[in-house]
DNA sequence: CTGAAAGCGCTTACAG
DNA sequence: CTGAAAGCGCTTACAG
């Protein structure tokens, strides 16, 4: 069972495989093709089941109608409602995307980049691990459009569409502070993506303004691979001895890490929101349904996916303006809830 | 900056795209090609940053190294582990996944079928929605090799990777029974899908050799499209009366509806384990640290993800043993945590 | 050992 | 209105 290309269809009904290629991309009109053989070239393939070759068209062409997209982590939920909303967006608009998860690692994120390039999709959507500048920077000089999300390099000019971290830590650790808390820690991971220096920042900014003293220790850094050891040593530092707790709250720089973090508070025999209170960035599933559901720090997703499909989209097809930069930076909600009590 | 192809190499070094394609695919020792030439050639694609253009060569070889995806909601984290491994194995044999989420809608997964194909995908791995019987039908007759997963029609001779359900709703109802409950409810989706059927007569056939007698009414199928209206509407209706309560334990068929019944069962103040004990399938993260952490059903992500590629690579590589069937039920892991009682 | 040539399935100037 | 031909970038028989 081969299967028909144009050449097939052509034969079939006796005239050339140029009219067959024009009557099915729809110019049938523009190049004043007979009704009749119009009917019968798209009966045959319809009858043939006809399906046209991509790669076939994209050699000709050099258009695939592929976004090549890499995110961070295919199996972390706040990733995968994202890709869904990239996907929908870029179907709606007749592109297909090709799906790589990096897992944070940087080496892994550049072979995808190669392998996407040698497919030669259309443009890329990515969220670069930590120290991917290098390979960005590369894809900045060449000559395939991409933004990218979630996280960017403030050194390498590029388009990208993020939200404004800064601001969503700096409100998030307000509303502990409104509620009575007064050291308030953070737990956080690899400084070395601006996202999760951001909220930092905006966590000691809000501390700073209520005229708290920034206390480094109460901001501890996990590595990407962490586990339930280094949470519990964590937590352990942070909270110090019973009688005299150092901490009465925290704040969450990812939904991993607070997940994680709950298991061992409740472990611990800790109680949320009463021994600490807790905010965590990212609205997985988890929070709603926790002892004491957790305030959260909720990104648009569909938003963010929709504008990076579009904003690629826009570089692809018009490649004049594929150098304009478009960095977008959208605001967050903080949902409240009950982990930072009343 | 055009991408430099076999020719510009050719042109630069002083020989043919032949012996460059030689060279570049490790063909060098086979066709004897001396080392100094080799070097060269080499030494340039490097300079150049030679990028084969891989829809090319699947032009030609009519091979294009890569797998079509179609899972059923991507935004689910049980799918986007899944996704993860399929992708991780694919990588390390030397092919490219294109992912697709049919979001349990079967035209939209008819549509990516199509698409696919278009791209010229070696095979699919695909977990079916409702109601897609005929597509699957009609690419079994088709010469593109494919494997299910999750999700199997059983009147369709096709290759499948799937668990054992019924054993995992037995066994799991065997657990609320050793509990020492008696009125066990079960909600679930859509029965139209196997493995949701399955889960139900594994359930059924637990309550019959304890000699209970199965009451209908105790078994609340909800549709793909569920709100929390219609999560609130069965739990009340299974619950009944506060003095006389229908029931005192429920198996949720997946995830997506424990969780959310999880929610409902809280607002309505009854406590888990005292009042309703639980059982789910599928173990996402939020089963952890909810008040009464989640016994559940949990499913070897690995093994499936590795053995769908594995089987598929098998029927790609040797197309003489594409039609042989690969039907495997792998078992699942009872997790027992708290939400049983003891 | 190396090269000229064909061909994968398409699109698109060009000619009539 | 329609067709023959070129060419996208590769691989691979074939010839020498």
């Amino acid at each position: 069972m081969k299967k028909t290309s144009l050449n097939d269809i052509a034969k079939q009904v006796g005239v050339s495989k140029t009219l067959v290629s024009f009557v099915l991309n729809g110019r049938a009109k523009e190049f004043r093709i007979s009704e009749d053989v119009c009917q019968k070239v798209m009966d045959t393939a319809k009858e043939l089941n006809y399906q046209p070759n991509r790669i076939a068209r994209g050699l000709r062409t050099g258009k695939t109608n592929t976004i090549g997209l890499i995110i961070a982590d295919i199996a972390n939920p706040f990733f995968g409602k994202l890709g869904r909303e990239i996907e929908q967006e870029a179907a709606r608009q007749g592109y297909r995307v090709i799906f790589c998860s990096s897992n944070e690692n940087q080496e892994k994120s550049e072979e995808q980049i190669a392998m996407l390039q040698q497919s030669q999709v259309d443009g890329f959507i990515i969220s670069p691990p930590v120290n991917s500048e290098e390979q960005i920077q590369t894809l900045a000089q060449g000559s395939t459009p991409f933004v990218l999300i979630d996280r960017y390099f403030p050194q390498i000019p590029c388009s990208y569409i993020v939200v404004d971290n800064f601001d969503a830590a700096y409100r998030a650790t307000n509303h502990l502070l409104s509620r009575g808390r007064k050291k308030i820690a953070n737990i956080t991971l690899n400084l070395g993506l601006v996202n999760m220096q951001e909220r930092t920042d905006g966590y000691k900014q809000a501390l700073r303004d209520a005229s708290i003293n920034v206390d480094e220790t109460m901001i501890k850094v996990l590595p990407f691979s962490n586990g339930e050891q280094d949470m519990y040593q964590a937590i352990k530092e942070l909270v110090g001895t019973e009688e005299k707790p150092k901490i009465d709250a925290i704040l969450f720089s990812t939904s991993k890490i607070g997940i994680m973090a709950i298991e061992c508070i409740s472990n611990m025999e800790l109680r949320i929101p009463d021994d600490i209170a807790i905010v965590s960035f990212d609205n997985p599933d988890a929070y709603k349904i926790c002892t004491s559901p957790v305030t959260v720090i909720s990104q648009p997703l569909e938003e963010i996916g929709k504008t990076a499909v579009q904003i690629l989209l826009d570089k692809i097809r018009q490649p004049e303006t594929a150098n304009e930069l478009q960095q977008i930076t959208l605001k967050t909600d903080l949902i409240i809830r009950k982990s930072c009590g009343s």
